[in-house]
DNA sequence: TATGAATGAGTCTTCATTCAT
DNA sequence: AATGAATGAAGACTCATTCAT
């Protein structure tokens, strides 16, 4: 039962990015993630409560899958410098390797209402928490500056790396996106050490 | 003549950012917009197109304004550390002075549409660059690296500080923006020479 | 299923012909004609892909049906002049019967954008070929003459019907419509033969 | 002074002429109309009271003049037979010569308002009127049927000329109009006798 | 559980008309 | 007489959500 229910709700999250990355936030109406996901409209009500709570189910589940990669790859770093490269190779790479995804949380997304951007936004605190926890382990291992401060610094990692992954979308993804970790460590590892 | 119709096209700009810093976007219809801004729905009409076209020239004017505090402050400048300094200091400091225009800016214009995101986009640009020529002359200044990638680098400095601004606008604006200008350039010139 | 559908979808088309024959083409608001009909204005959409769809359709219903009548009259007819004789007597009997009709097809539906004035125009185009196929079995039968003009002679007893039905209404209906058969017709056969 | 206030009254008809045949009956605003006249918007509220009384004395005037066209010829007529195929060859040959005109009376001023279509009714009555004191003639010249019904048939004979000019038009023009009136007037002349 | 027909609130835009200059 | 900037009423259509089956 709760398996069959959880696939259901999985195919519902499914059919979103699709119908989101293909038609955008504002061509999205419930019908149509209806159809994608061969549901019936009133279906839909029985696993979310309102259309909102769709996307920020969607945000929820693909952003903690890849916090899950995240803290994976973290606990195998042997330094904070190695587990910042980890976290920036992931960041790109999965974008990269998910164009639809990328599409749904650069663009679509933030495309809402503001209570839904705040809904987002603790979806995405984990990982900011996350980036600070490696400036905090570096600063003990003494590899970073011991007056780094760690709340500013965790938003100019994140937003950085943001909004390259953004340009690169909005360029039409000429170039390679992974391509571009080993500059934005080193430029974060000369700020940060 | 012209300026009279200069100065209504500036007081329906001026309602528009008011209404939609209090409203959010989409709580902005054209009624209220024109209500704030004393004239008639119809007279928003002969100065716009469509909607739309109210929120890009807003963008426009207000950034276009920045943009030339930028460059006034930059030819100032004896050295592109300094330049950097300043534009940090402006983007910041501006922002903070002037909370209507940060929602708008930060939260409220990203909700809109591809096509109208991709006209800010526009607006943006000469931005984007205006950090890039500043580190081409900090590198020809040999004050920052030779290997640095400034078309990667320019997104690495805009989307650190947008991101800071964001998270300062939701945190609920509970500390000084522009007591943040110091360590973010520190980072920043760490990361660059 | 498909019945329940038929029924509904008839249901807001004697509506709107009720309510265009009471408020006019111009007065007669979508919600006005979900009104009538005991729908939400919403469910039209589910009928209906636009206002102009709603006209196009009442007409073609009405016009279809005038035309079966046509057919099983012409069909039991002897002679070319007793079919023509009977097409002008429906004609004329059938807009007398249901005035509301009347004033939709001669004075409200003329009212109407280009657009919507060809696509009625494809309704009436198998009245106006059923009226030249009596003319050609006329002259097939020698009762007609034979340098007829067909083309020109069926928009001749077209045009000259439809203007006593539009002056009729136009009047006030003062006089009986039925009662204009006799002479109308011999006026149309004088110049056949 | 009143010659001055005539002149421009023609110009603004002639511009509504214009615009109407060009744009359509619905996509003729009155700005537009002004436009053409080489004139402001609100300058046509000294010369016409409202939108629609534009229509009206367009109508008036373009009609007025074929009537006074077709008294003249009806005078030169020494029977009523010739009067009649007079009366057919003006109302051919005009509208031929004209199409302008000919798209503003048959297309695009039927779809006025009732109101408007009523005013046309009074322009258009003396031309009917005077189709029916043709037939008064015929019959008292003992060359049409003393049984005839003149108020009916001038109808049938209105109607079918109008008709004819209409499909003509909507047809695209593809052939002579003028070249009907022969067998229009022979179709006439044997239902009359 | 699932369906999908029905609901009805909500808003941008046009354009005839006015009136201060 | 002429201007044209300003007015503001009016309406088609969409789509998230419900509920009878």
């Amino acid at each position: 039962m709760t398996s069959r229910k959880q696939e259901k709700f999985e195919m519902i999250l499914d059919a979103a990015e699709k119908v989101i990355a293909e038609n955008g936030f504002h061509g999205s109406q419930v019908s149509k993630i209806a159809k994608e996901a061969g549901v019936a409209d009133g279906t839909i009500y029985l696993y979310f409560k309102k259309k909102e709570d769709i996307l920020i189910s969607l945000f929820e589940d693909r952003l903690g899958k890849l916090v899950a990669l995240f803290n994976a790859s973290i606990e195998e770093s042997s330094t904070a410098a190695e587990a910042l490269r980890k976290v920036c190779e992931i960041h790109f790479t999965q974008l990269e390797q998910n164009v639809n995804l990328a599409y749904v949380t650069q663009i679509e997304l933030r495309q809402s209402s503001l209570e839904l951007r705040k809904a987002i936004g603790l979806s995405v605190k984990p990982y900011i928490q996350l980036i600070e926890n490696i400036l905090i382990r570096g600063i003990a291992e003494k590899s970073f500056r011991a007056d780094l401060d760690t709340k500013l610094t965790r938003h100019l990692l994140f937003g950085a790396m943001d909004e390259v992954v953004t340009s690169w979308l909005i360029s039409g993804r000429k170039y390679s996106l992974s391509a571009q970790v080993d500059k934005t460590v080193d430029f974060f590892l000369r700020g940060l050490k």
